[in-house]
DNA sequence: TGACAGCTGTGATGCACATCACAAACGATT
DNA sequence: AATCGTTTGTGATGTGCATCACAGCTGTCA
C-alpha cells in the first residue's frame, strides 16, 4: 500500500500509463481513449480525503488509478461496514451514476491516490456512445454484484471475526508481489472493528492470536504478513 | 402466493399480460415488445423444478410472470443460503447472462410459476439493439447489486435468525395486499433452516416464539401474518 | 389398525463473541 | 520529566445460537 504509484509521474494521463490491464474500464481503442482521455480529470488525492459519501447524489465517477480507497456503507442504526478496499483499476460510484441514484457506499482514501473523475453526465454519454465503453460498464457493475453476493454469502455462513480480519489484511496487501507483504497500518483497532461490524476487543484479540501463531508481526504502524496461506484459510 | 395468475390466462403474451408495471423490463414499447413477444418461450413450471443451477453455464434467461421463485447460493463447503425469493416482474439469469458465465444462483420453483423463457443470445441480442431494453437491462443488474449488498450490510451488521425469518416472511407475502396476508407454507423447517443459514432448531423456536406473540398464526401448512409491522420491526 | 418415516417441539450443554471494567503502553504538549 | 489523552491489552461475565439428544406428532402404506 505504500508506492503503487511509484512508476508514474502524476497527472500525465492515460496515454503514458502503464497500468492499464486488460480488464481495467480504460483498457479503451486509441479512438475511444483519445475521446475518454479529455471527459476526465486527472488528480491527487490526499490521505484521509473522501471521494464521496453515502446518500450524497452522484455527480461524479472516478477512476482509481493509483492507491487504495475504503469502501463502507451503514445501516440505519448508525453501524459501518466495511465493504472493501478499491484497488486500482476499479470505478467508484458507477453504480449509482448509472441508476441516477445517491451513492450507496462513502470512499476515503487512506493513503494519497490518483484518481481521473468524470462528470456524472460525460461519463454516461460516453458509455452510451461507445459500445466498448458500454460493454465494461455493464461488466463491472456485474462483477460489483457478484462480489457483493459473495460477501453477503460468507457472512451469512457463518464467517468468523477472525476470518473478516484475514479478508481485510489480505485485500490491504492486494498488489503487493513480495512473499510477505509489508504495509503501514494507519487505521486504529476501534476504526477496524466498526468496518467489519465486531468490536474494537475482538480486533485486538484476534490479531494478538496473529501474532502468537507468527501468521503476522507488528512493528509499530508497519504490518506484516508472513504466512499469507494461513489468512486465505481463515477467511 | 396462492393465486397471483388467477387473472391471466396460461400462454396468453404479453400483449394480453395485465401485470406489465411501470417498472417491469418488458413494460416496453408497442414495437419493441412485438419483436419481444417473438423471441420468448410462454412456459408454466410445475412446483418444486428448477429452473437453472448454479455453477451450470447460462444458457437462458427468464421472465418471471406469475408466481415465486426461490432463489440460493452455497458456498464452497456446501452449506445453502436463501439469496431472495422472486417475484413476478423478476428477470433471472440476467447476471449470468450478460458476464457470459455460469448461473451464480439456482432458480427453483416453490409453486406453479409463469415464465417467458429466452435463448440467451436472443435475449443478449435484443437488449443490445433496443435502448430501452438495455437500460431496463442495467437498471436491474443494478438493482440486484444493491439488494445484495444491502443484504450483505444487513448480514454483517448484526441481523439476527429472528430477524431472518422475519424478512423471509415478507418476501414470501409480498404482493400480497392485505392486512393479514395468509399463504400456504411449503418448506419444512430444515429447509427454511439451511435457506437462512441457521439451524432446524432454530427456526422452530422462532416460529414458536412468533406465535407465542401473535405476530403470525399457522394453521396446518397455513400461515397468516397478524402483525406486519411488528415483523419489519424485526428485520 | 399398526408400524414406520419424516417432521416438529423442547431441554441440556458448549462456544464464539459482545459487553463491561480496568490496567498498561504510547505520544503529544508543556 | 511530568501530565494527559488516546490507543492497546486482558480478564470476568453474559447472551445468542449451534449442537446433541430425545420425545411427541402426523401422514402413509400395508
Amino acid at each position: 500500500m505504500t508506492d503503487n504509484c511509484a512508476n508514474r509521474m502524476e497527472n500525465e494521463g492515460c496515454f503514458m500509463c502503464k497500468e492499464r490491464h486488460a480488464d481495467w474500464f480504460c483498457n479503451l481503442s486509441p479512438q475511444a481513449l483519445v475521446e475518454f482521455e479529455t471527459l476526465g480529470m486527472q488528480m491527487t488525492v490526499p490521505a484521509g480525503s473522501t471521494l464521496f459519501f453515502e446518500s450524497q447524489s452522484a455527480r461524479s465517477v472516478y477512476i482509481l488509478c493509483g492507491g487504495h480507497v475504503k469502501l463502507t456503507t451503514s445501516s440505519k442504526d448508525g453501524k459501518t461496514l466495511l465493504v472493501r478496499i478499491a484497488k486500482p483499476g476499479d470505478v467508484l460510484g458507477l453504480s449509482a451514476a448509472i441508476s441516477g441514484t445517491a451513492y450507496e457506499i462513502t470512499a476515503q482514501a487512506i493513503e494519497p491516490v490518483q484518481v481521473k473523475s468524470f462528470q456524472r453526465q460525460d461519463f454516461l454519454h460516453f458509455i452510451e456512445h461507445h459500445l466498448e465503453g458500454s460493454m465494461h460498464a455493464t461488466k463491472m457493475i456485474n462483477q460489483e454484484y457478484r462480489d457483493a453476493l459473495g460477501d453477503a454469502t460468507r457472512l451469512a455462513l457463518s464467517m468468523s471475526i477472525a476470518g473478516r480480519v484475514a479478508r481485510l489484511l489480505l485485500e490491504m496487501t492486494s498488489g503487493i508481489r513480495d512473499a510477505k507483504p509489508r504495509f503501514t497500518m494507519a487505521l486504529t483497532h476501534e476504526e477496524l472493528a466498526t468496518m467489519l461490524g465486531t468490536t474494537r476487543e475482538s480486533i485486538t484479540r484476534v490479531l494478538s492470536e496473529l501474532k502468537r501463531k507468527e501468521i503476522i508481526s507488528i512493528k509499530g504502524t508497519s504490518l506484516t504478513i508472513l504466512r499469507k496461506s494461513a489468512l486465505e484459510l481463515l477467511v
